[in-house]
RNA sequence: GGGCGCGUAGCUCAAUGGUAGAGCAGCGGCCUUUUAAGCCGUUUGUUGAGGGUUCGAUCCCCUCCGCGCUCACCA
């Protein structure tokens, strides 16, 4: 049962006060006739011309002024101000308005619109309805634009907590969080324009699988009742969208989402949002240019531009990407050539003696090194899209070698303002290959290690009736929704970020 | 999981080893062109929870809960 505060009952009574007048605080239907913008744009087409409209939205501000009362209130597309006199509507309903009606009210008003002496586009009110009671008051917002144009913010709701947790509250009163949800949506539109265009299927494969696979990710466990077996929730579509290029479809993609039980972070949410593709007969380097179109495609069409700010930094999408050999770049900001170490206690020794400050793990592996060395050194300085390839092939159990490198595989990452955008390679499609690698994977890693990537015999049997060659591609869309709404968190760009519950 | 920090009114924040204040919101008035409206009056708190030290704790100590930053983890 609910506890209410002091506000709340005031508001709880007003509640009884008005179906005791035979006033229904809820009432099952509203008849808008236009948006606050719709109403504005056909009263400056001609403003001589009368327009009667009927509009509805949420108070966001009353100021009663003796026989006469302003309001604003905001519905999907702005606000606009509700001019209420006695002239029109009558004593005894501006004072029923002003006892009766709230902040963060729903309500819907008839009239003119009309210009007031300080030049704001009003609704002049001839009638009026409560939509929606509100019985707890929404935190205080108020924008107050100075004379310098500067909007200073008094009172607004920015605990990072409550924000997160009552992202309603949050989306009520901040205009700008209702912004970003409307560009992260327009960002997936232009993924998937982009790739239906270049004629790519989207599927959907499962979330609950019997099996996970794809990444190194611990996965959430779950139970299926009737069929009485633990099932996963997946961390990859890798192995499932693979499948189908076994079946002959040759270009597929997903967005969805993947579940990963792991650290949270700025950049970390149990859940996200994955989009994948593969495609029969591409190599990697096709892949990498397919990339960077279609980055460069959303990012333009939810900005406007192929440049964005992100925090202190300007980033330039338009292609071609920077292209660094993983070597390369590693050498250039470590001074360790890993061509030069070709096992991980060499790697291990280089690393000791180039670098004494820092802390490799001495039980790694010599791809866990590099991997070590990449994000100690190299990943920090990538902050214009760069694509950072060809990898170590024991951290790629998936990728295909170069041709005459065994220890090197054709796979890149995406890398923008510092942080892994996306990751692709050359697939590998050799079932006795592929079966090998799961085994050497297995090798590597302790027997109860959460990460091992377990022998899907399923996956190996699609292959040995033969895969095309293709490339495939993997990219965290909330990352990019980061760049494109310049968010530091991915909390951000979450509506509803995992939080521990409350108690 | 480790480290650091934070938690005070509906919201934003202040204060102090002697049980708390401001602005906004609220409530009661006045006001026919306001937009942080203004003016007069006025209310609001288990100071995150529990325990300890103390004559006395919101402040000091411990435990817990929640959040933030960070490290670890994360192909």
């Amino acid at each position: 049962m609910a506890e209410y505060n002091s506000l709340e009952r005031i508001r709880l009574q007003k509640v009884d006060e008005l179906r005791a007048e035979g006033v229904e605080p809820y009432p099952t239907r509203a008849k808008r006739t236009h948006t606050s913008a719709q109403a504005i744009a056909e009263f400056e087409k001609d403003e001589t011309k009368e327009v009667k409209v009927t509009l509805a939205g949420r108070v966001r501000s009353m100021r009663p002024k003796g026989k006469l009362c302003f309001a604003h209130i905001e519905d999907g597309d702005g606000k606009i101000q509700l001019f209420l006199r006695v002239n029109e509507v009558g004593e005894e309903r501006l004072a029923f308005f002003n006892k009766m009606f709230d902040l963060g009210d729903f309500m819907e008003a008839t009239g003119t619109m009309m210009r007031t002496k300080a030049g704001e586009a009003s609704l002049q009110v001839l009638d009026f309805t409560l939509l929606a009671k509100s019985i707890s008051p929404l935190p205080a917002d108020k924008d107050v634009t100075q004379e310098d144009g500067t909007v200073v913010r008094y009172a607004s709701l920015d605990d990072a907590e409550l924000r997160a947790r009552q992202r309603y509250a949050d989306l009520a009163v901040n205009p700008e969080v209702r912004e970003t949800f409307r560009k992260r949506a327009k960002l997936i539109k232009s993924l998937r324009d982009f790739l239906d265009g270049q004629g790519f299927l989207e599927v959907e494969t499962p979330v609950l699988q019997p099996l996970y696979g794809g990444a190194a990710a611990r996965p959430f466990v779950t139970h299926h009742n009737e069929l009485e077996q633990d099932m996963y929730l997946r961390i990859s579509f890798e192995l499932y969208l693979k499948r189908l290029l076994v079946g002959n479809l040759e270009k597929v993609y997903e967005i969805g989402k993947d579940f990963r039980n792991e650290g949270v972070s700025f950049k970390h949410n149990p859940e996200f949002t994955q989009l994948e593709f593969y495609w029969a007969y591409a190599d990697y380097l096709q892949v990498m240019e397919l990339t960077e179109q279609m980055v460069v495609h959303a990012v333009e069409q939810v900005t406007g531009s192929t440049k964005i700010r992100y925090g202190e930094h300007e980033i330039e999408f338009k292609p071609p990407w920077r292209r660094l050999e993983m070597r390369q770049g590693i050498l250039e900001t470590s001074g360790i050539d890993i061509a030069e170490h070709r096992t991980a206690e060499a790697l291990l020794k280089a690393i000791k003696e180039k670098q004494p400050k820092a802390a490799p793990d001495p039980k790694a592996t010599r791809g866990k090194l590099v991997d070590f060395l990449l994000s100690e050194f190299l990943e920090p300085t990538l902050i214009q899209p760069t694509f950072l390839y060809n990898y170590p092939r024991d951290i790629s159990p998936l990728a295909k070698s170069i041709p005459g490198d065994p220890l090197t595989v054709e796979r890149f990452e995406g890398y923008v303002a510092g942080f892994e955008l996306c990751n692709a390679f050359t697939e590998l499609n050799d079932p006795l290959d592929q079966e090998s690698r799961f085994l050497e994977m297995g090798r590597d890693y302790e027997a109860d290690d959460e990460e091992k990537h377990p022998l899907d015999e399923d996956y190996l049997r699609a292959m040995r009736y033969g895969m095309p060659p293709n490339g495939g591609f993997g990219m965290g869309v909330d990352r990019l929704a980061m760049l494109v709404t310049n968010k530091q968190s991915i909390r951000d760009v979450l509506l509803f970020p995992a939080l521990r519950k409350e108690e």
